[in-house]
DNA sequence: CGGATATTTGACCGATTGGTAAACATTACA
DNA sequence: TGTAATGTTTACCAATCGGTCAAATATCCG
């Protein structure tokens, strides 16, 4: 008889890391549009092309699905964040920040999709994370910022607040993607609107922290 | 034998009107947090203190009392924008659009998940209205901004862009509400975190805009 | 009051849900 | 090559899903 995967203690065999794979792809596609409740197992079983059964012999529940997923993708999504140099220069360190967050709404929309349903549902899954790491993350870059506004390099501002304004404005092109693309209309659809929008929002919060302005 | 409230063409009575309230309500409740896939008749008729065939007496379909919902919030949440004043001056309107904004997201949270949800999940029940109404109305606000540029009152900037940052970055502290708390702490997350919120914003488009650098 | 109309409910339906059991097929490896 | 471990599938389960129906009850109005 077959034992389930979590109780095995063995090192990986190459079919199980590449089914797992096959599966939590599939799994984001689902669970990024539908949220955990409104996504079943048969949906992922059919975009990842195999039977239920065989997707529970991978991950014995949907949750695990959804817990292993949430996992790899929060590491890989602040990413950028902890890039953010404290040698750095203001100017360069705010506008590379946008960029690679824009490039991460473009590339990976799905991903982005899913941490925000995750949020919108009270992040039942993660909030432990979101104290922790997340904080702990965010509280030490707060401080980077704060120090350059102490000696003047931006102006005086919320560096929470700050954090949370690039965090929206540039996941609001992954997550509403939909609505961005209905307003720009059919011309401006194309993906020249993440080149449009990186300039605005690189002058916008240039300008706005009073970086260069000296 | 009652007839189904949808194919009646008399005016409604009064318990038709508290009722329909109660299951709206109770809708909004289990919609905003969980989408439309994800919400059970069942939930909502819980939480509205009904039975599930009374439920089903005043809408005839889970899809006829989302339905209901979204037309209702989606006037509503489009008020502010409307607000938005030609006549009046880039400094003022800008502050009172994000203030107002920000306010909704304050008072108005589960209305601003009920949308974000619909919008991760691409819109399924809502794109005409985007591609409509939503579209024209942003089109002349548009226009207006441009305006501005034109004859100096702001910097140049793409006035989509523009309202797309003050869309995300307000309606950020409603469907983000629980990674805001998290991230601020328990000391930071009292109702004054929209005071904050609402100073960081207003300076930073003012300055971001160029407005008042004159 | 009484009858017409509006409202509410319990019992129920077929489809779908997350998940299991066991037979069967395939692979890795000695 | 043989065989033990791994991988896959068919058939199935109880619970829950959206929704129906007819009977029971409450309300309105003359």
């Amino acid at each position: 008889m077959a034992i389930p995967r979590a109780a095995r203690t063995q090192r990986r065999t190459r079919i199980q890391e590449e089914k797992e794979e096959v599966i939590l792809e599939a799994a984001l596609d689902v669970f990024s549009v539908h949220g955990f409740r409104g996504s079943t197992i048969d949906q992922i079983a059919e975009v990842a092309g195999m039977s239920k059964p065989n997707l529970l012999y991978y991950f014995r529940t949907k949750e695990a699905m959804h817990r292993a997923l949430i996992d790899r993708v929060l590491f890989t999504w602040l990413e950028p964040l902890r890039a953010f140099d404290a040698n750095g220069n203001p100017e360069s360190e705010i506008r590379s920040y946008i960029r690679r967050k824009l490039e991460m709404a473009r590339d990976f929309p799905r991903e982005s999709r899913l941490f925000a349903n995750e949020m919108l549902q009270g992040a039942p899954h993660v909030e432990d994370e979101l104290r922790g790491p997340l904080k702990s993350l965010v509280d030490e870059k707060a401080e980077v910022i704060r120090s350059w506004a102490k000696v003047g390099k931006i102006a005086k501002c919320d560096p929470y607040h700050l954090i949370f304004s690039i965090w929206s404005t540039t996941q609001h092109y992954a997550d509403f993607d939909v609505q961005v693309r209905a307003v720009l209309g059919q011309e401006h659809s194309g993906e020249g609107r993440f080149e449009d929008a990186a300039r605005y929002l690189e002058k916008l919060f240039v300008d706005g922290l009073g970086i260069r302005r000296s």
